[in-house]
DNA sequence: GCATTGACTAGGG
DNA sequence: GCCCTAGCCAATG
């Protein structure tokens, strides 16, 4: 485990139930904004129960993956309350979090 | 330690 | 709005 690592779950885990944050949100937050591939691939390998990565989706909405139960993934989202498509998660901007505290620059 | 890969993102067609 | 290309970071082989 290593610090990079913890701190995007702990990023992950500061998600409240029936909001997302994108695989960018969460690097910026993580103290990496350019990071947001390794966020992916950390996600990939996310064995933690705590860390709710199933939160954690696409800038445009897109699910992402969750390794094959994808359609677990949109059932957990739709259970805590968010709208999702079939490919992707619906009134996208108004359950985004941590855009606003984030100030990401470009 | 180098090379490849991947739950990504932004831009152009 | 979808498909392809280029760029970037950490993990893994």
């Amino acid at each position: 485990m290593t610090d990079f690592r913890r701190r995007v779950i702990a990023v992950v885990r500061r998600i409240p139930a029936g909001r997302v944050a994108t695989y960018g949100d969460v690097a910026a937050l993580a103290g990496r904004p350019r990071a947001w591939r390794a966020v992916g691939n950390i996600m990939r390998g996310c064995n933690d129960p705590a860390t709710p990565c199933h939160r954690v989706i696409g800038a445009a909405g897109a699910l992402g993956g969750y390794g094959g139960n994808l359609q677990l993934k949109r059932g957990l989202l739709r259970a805590e309350g968010i709208d999702v498509g079939v490919t992707r998660v619906r009134r996208f901007h108004a359950i985004r979090w941590g855009v606003k505290s984030a100030t990401k620059r470009r």
